[in-house]
DNA sequence: GTCTATACTTAGATAGAC
DNA sequence: GTCTATCTAAGTATAGAC
């Protein structure tokens, strides 16, 4: 997602603004790294969106790494953890709770498209080398533990039935996200269908919702 | 998946034998697109891996565009397509072909590791351009037409309930696919889990299966 | 803080010998 | 059919003027 604050600076030409320059940057380097991962990126297509000079990439960030390194933690810490919103979500009833996490999860992929495009490029072409100190600092491992134990409580109080919380998160992100992963794939071979439309967008929710909820329901409550 | 005549008839070396290099080229491809995707892999690399110069595969693929297209319609006709054996779930009954085809996607997944990446680097790099030609031939189009059958038998015959087909396929493949894709990254938030053991994957393709089943299952049957 | 110009490096592609 | 050498383009990064 474009910040205002980047394309306002940038759309007033030669203002002099040090934090705006840094956040179009930034914005654009999401993009880039969005479409073709660290490796494929260009600094040269980053000025280029920004509207600047490849210098200043240089001047405000050192390195692509160190650019990359940027984006990264801003996309997962001011993006992703603010919008997932997962300790509100630990007081709910377990299946209340799971309806939420998927509405949210993909209402999240909706709003800030980079996101998962940038971590499976990070997967994929790094090993999640960039994206480890991201993923194994406290904030991460505790926000995620709230998934797993939503998982777990449900099964203590019946309403779930036995699973292996870490394959389940793993299936529910999947189904969540992999409708905006492949979408330009599958655009070709269900050829007209508007994948990306809000109303699709909506009835994929209702439908992994429908889908996840049916699956991990417990048929046999205890008496 | 590293093809036996392309690494024998590079290990015993300087034998001229155009089919073997042919082969040798295309699996060292392969496994650079999957990890780069195309702009980022390099020939250099590919050439490297192959134990040939670059100068080859400029003679045997022209570019590496060529290069790509050669591998993109392999790994899909030649690898997938005979691994998935969609044809053959058509006669069974819907729950049965539908736990086949879960158990044979992530088979496939784990047998060819290169399948997933590639076509998720094509979606997100390219927009599926080079891809287009796949997924829209008669031959695609009419074996996942097989999938939504399933879908449809089963909503008719009332062993499913009422889904949408085409997000359900959709869901579906994220469960199966998720796991692989997210491996590198997932590694890091859950440290020690060995996601890509054979065990691990025995026990992903139960959860998928378990959880698929249960959440297409008609509760309600018709009298 | 921003630009222009440029050094340095790598990667795609080809020519020509063997 | 395979290699060495090389051309050319593109990309990362820096120096220095404004």
């Amino acid at each position: 997602m474009v910040t205002k604050a980047g394309k306002a600076a940038k759309s007033a030409k030669q203002v002099r603004d040090a934090e705006a320059t840094k956040i179009a940057i930034l914005d654009a380097a999401e993009a880039e790294f969005a479409q073709y991962g660290l490796n494929a990126a260009k600094t040269e297509e980053i000025a280029a969106k920004t509207g600047v000079t490849k210098a200043m990439i240089y001047y405000y960030f050192k390195s692509k790494e160190d650019l990359y390194v940027a984006v990264l933690e801003r996309i997962f810490f001011g993006r992703y953890m603010d919008s997932i919103q997962l300790e509100a979500l630990e007081q709910l009833p377990p299946e209340q709770a799971l309806e939420k996490l998927i509405r949210r999860q993909i209402a999240t992929d909706f709003n800030y498209p980079h996101l998962g495009p940038i971590q499976i490029h990070e997967a994929l072409q790094n090993q999640g080398k960039y994206y480890k100190h991201v993923l194994s600092s406290d904030r991460a491992q505790q926000v995620f533990g709230i998934v797993t134990k939503i998982l777990e409580r449900g099964m203590a109080e019946g309403c779930f039935r036995k699973l292996h919380p870490q394959h389940t998160v793993m299936n529910i992100l999947g189904a969540c996200n992999f409708y905006f992963t492949a979408y330009e794939n599958f655009k070709y071979l269900w050829q007209g269908v508007p994948l990306l439309s809000p109303e699709m967008v909506e009835e994929h929710s209702q439908e992994v919702v429908d889908l996840i909820l049916a699956g991990v329901r417990n048929r046999e409550p205890r008496k």
